[in-house]
Parts: C-alpha cells; sequence; structure tokens
DNA sequence: CGCCGAGTTGATCAGGCTCAACAAATGTGG
DNA sequence: CCACATTTGTTGAGCCTGATCAACTCGGCG
C-alpha cells in the first residue's frame, strides 16, 4: 500500500499551502455505495477522492444510466461548484471511500486568487473532454465487442495495477456498469463476457474484472469489420 | 445584421483590458473549408471565431469522421495551447469566417495574470463537457430517427434564428456531416431525412437544413421504443 | 459533355435488442 | 445455519433497426 495519490488540483504549489488548503477541507468517510451529491442539486463544493473509488452518473427519463466516469483518489469531481452550477450528475462511492471537500465560495476564492490552481482545473477538465470525445468516437464506431474490450482494457490500465495474474481492476465492476458505461444490454454484454471467460482470457476476483490475457483482448481491438478499413 | 458577437473569453472583463487583448490577437481571414489547425500539431494558440462558423473533426484510423463541436462566433477552440498540448482536432471553417489567435505563451501569461479568463475557460470546458456527456448519453440510448432530429434541432436554437418558414441553421450541414455528428451511415441518414422532407418537416436552403415544422421534429423525441419506459 | 462528388433508393443481411426463463450469488430473518 | 427473498447474471429464440452491397440520379465544373 502506497501513500495516498497526488491530488491533482493541487498539483505544482508550495508545499505549505497545498498543506494549508488540506487543512481547510472537510473530509468524509464514505462506506461503499454512498451517495456524494444528485444530480440537478446546486454544486456546494469542489471535490477530491483520497481513497477508494466513485463513480459519476446520469440517469435518463426512460431509466437508464449511463457512467460519465469513474474517480480515483487524486481526482476532482464536483469542479461545477467553482460555477455556481449544479451538479451534473449522481456521484456515489464504489467501494469504502474517502474525500476531502472544499465549499464553493472558498475554493473560488483560492482559484481566483491562484492561477496555477486554475490551470490544474483547466487541466483536469481538458482530459475529461479527450475521454468523452473517444467514447463519442467509439459508440459512433466500434461494435459491442470492441466497445467492452477497450473500456475493460482502459479500466485496467489507468485505474488497475498488474497483478501475477494479469491487470485487475481495482475496484467492483458489474455486468450493469460495463452496460452503462458502453451503451449495451446486460444480456449482450453478458454473452460476451461469458464467452471471454470460456477461453481464459478473462476472470472475476471478488467482483472486479481481472484482465488475464492483456494481449488476447487487446487483440480483439485490431479486428475490425473488415469493410471500413477504407 | 448584428455586430459581433461577445467573446466568451472576454467575457465579464474591464472593457478597456478586454481592448488591448484584442489588439494583440492576429486576425485571420478564412474561407470556406480551410484548415485552421490539425489533429496532433502542437497546440500554438488559443482561437477564437469572430464571424462565420467553424467545426471540429477527428478521424479514426480506419477513416470514419467525428464532429465534436461546431464552432460559432464568439467561441474558443484551441484551448489545448493553454498546457502546451497538441490540438485533439482538425479545426476546419464551415463558411467564409474570421477568426482571432493568441500564441500560447501570450495567453497562457495573460491567464495567469487575469483569473477571471481562467474561469471564462473553466466555463466554456464544462459547457462542452455537458455537451459531450449529452453525446454518449444519445448514442447510449437513442435509436438514429432520434438522434438525428435532436442534433438538428439543438442546432438550430443553439446556432440557427428563426426565420419565416422555421428555424434555419446558419451554415452548412451536409449529410455526411449530420452522419458524421450522429454516428451512423449516409444511408440510413438520407432515408430518414428524405422522409421528413416529403413529410414538408424540413427542408434545406442553400445547403442549410431548415426546420419547417419544429414541432413535429420536437415530437420525434417523444416516441421512444415503447419498451424502455421502465 | 463527360466526370466526379454528393445524395437517393432498393434489396439483403446481421448485430444486437426484445422477450422469456432460468440459475447463481448475495442478503435477511428466524 | 438454513430457508427464503432479492438482486445479479446467464442462456435461448426470434425479430428489427440499421449496416452492407449495389445501382442509379443529380448538380456542378473543367
Amino acid at each position: 500500500m502506497s501513500g495516498d495519490a497526488a491530488i491533482g488540483l493541487l498539483a505544482g504549489l508550495d508545499p505549505e499551502f497545498a498543506g494549508s488548503l488540506l487543512e481547510q477541507a472537510e473530509r468524509r468517510i464514505l462506506q461503499a455505495d454512498e451517495v456524494i451529491f444528485t444530480e440537478g442539486s446546486p454544486a456546494q463544493a469542489v471535490h477530491v477522492l483520497v481513497s477508494g473509488a466513485a463513480r459519476l452518473v446520469q440517469t435518463t427519463p426512460d431509466g437508464a444510466r449511463v457512467i460519465i466516469k469513474h474517480v480515483i483518489p487524486g481526482e476532482i469531481f464536483g469542479s461545477p461548484a467553482l460555477l455556481n452550477g449544479s451538479y451534473p450528475v449522481d456521484a456515489v462511492s464504489v467501494t469504502d471511500s474517502v474525500e476531502l471537500q472544499w465549499p464553493s465560495q472558498l475554493i473560488q476564492d483560492v482559484v481566483t486568487g491562484h492561477p496555477p490552481i486554475a490551470l490544474n482545473v483547466i487541466r483536469d477538465l481538458e482530459v475529461r473532454l479527450r475521454e468523452m470525445e473517444s467514447r463519442v468516437r467509439d459508440l459512433s464506431n466500434e461494435p459491442v465487442e470492441q466497445r467492452l474490450a477497450r473500456t475493460t482494457l482502459r479500466r485496467v490500465d489507468k485505474f488497475g495495477g498488474q497483478g501475477p495474474g494479469g491487470g485487475e481492476i481495482p475496484f467492483p465492476v458489474s455486468r450493469q456498469d460495463l452496460v452503462d458505461l458502453i451503451g449495451c444490454t446486460l444480456h449482450t454484454a453478458s454473452r460476451t463476457l461469458q464467452a471471454w471467460e470460456a477461453q481464459r482470457q478473462i476472470r472475476r476476483r471478488r467482483r472486479r474484472p481481472v484482465v488475464a490475457d492483456v494481449d488476447a483482448v487487446a487483440k480483439i481491438l485490431e479486428a475490425p469489420s473488415p469493410s471500413k478499413q477504407k
């Protein structure tokens, strides 16, 4: 176990100042599946995850869910608090977690007074934008099987560590979660994953997906519908 | 014809200071379909569109295109220049246009020295993030017909004015453009739009889509696949 | 006037959704 | 600790939306 992850929001700051900000933050301990904030409510604070994991989820009028993002330690969420906006998603802890909160007013003053922090926010938003652009690309062009492979691999190498038996996603990801990430039905996802498990390409350990054969799964991404090759 | 659109990047600034920034910008006149910058090249400047329209496009390895965003007067693009990143998209003018550029170094200094500008950037990125989240939602849940209706209506009321015969998108949008926005084939899009034209719900004027019967098109969004109703 | 890009239209096919059960895992109370 | 309930996941059959394959039309331009 390493120490807490570096906090992106405070990257590159004078350590002393960063320390004082940390002291001003409200610390909150969360069990698994606790609601941190809900879509539509006024954004009261900027949040940073210290440990554990969380997901940002939207629910459509007709009941379908979309996971916008998984949050891991060090990452910001709830940035609309900087603009007196509303939270655009539900935030829910995935495992037992710890988060920090800075109330809107405070963090607005801090950001206004310290440009490097503003740039850290901008950096985070740019990265998230790239990520969403990538998802739009994939949803537009790739079949379910490839989207599944991509999403799984992405999570392994962004969040996961290389264990003995392959790469493991360090928090629980249910079939339904995958469905909410790639936009398909539970049935299709289940069938596909089941096939991969049968071929020992993936496994599960305590609700956590484990990619046993990274290369095999990666190869799925290179076998597109034969036509599109232009 | 009204004057130039308000520039989001400079919103809320002391007019005098805004003026001096405008003077420091490089002005560039563009014909239709000129390349402003290309995906992958180092971001050398933050851009603002003054008049006309532009599109931000990505091309996937297998040749498919995705339109990430249409840019209209007043909007920023190329913000990765703030972080010494690379442009993540191609930017191309859609019509004859005028844009302003601030070189990376200059704009970085300005942003660092003037927090309100940083907040304007953050605001813009948040809005774009919401937009992309919305597209992921739609791609995940809606059939082509609804995505088509939604995209068209969105463009009419974000970019368009109410003309005599309905809402018109103020720049050319080809079938292929629509395809690149919603992720389907030219064939499917063509068929659907053709049907709407036959019913006089939409029209075209000089390559620009015109929604003749906004209500009729809006109604398409409310008729989901009967099941999903939860 | 023939070419070329953009768009239309028809016929066919299949990926993935719907409908329908069932099975396994997890939780709950007695 | 077991019986039962509930949630989560698996599997089969059939259908439909939208992709693919294939031609053809139209408008603009050299």
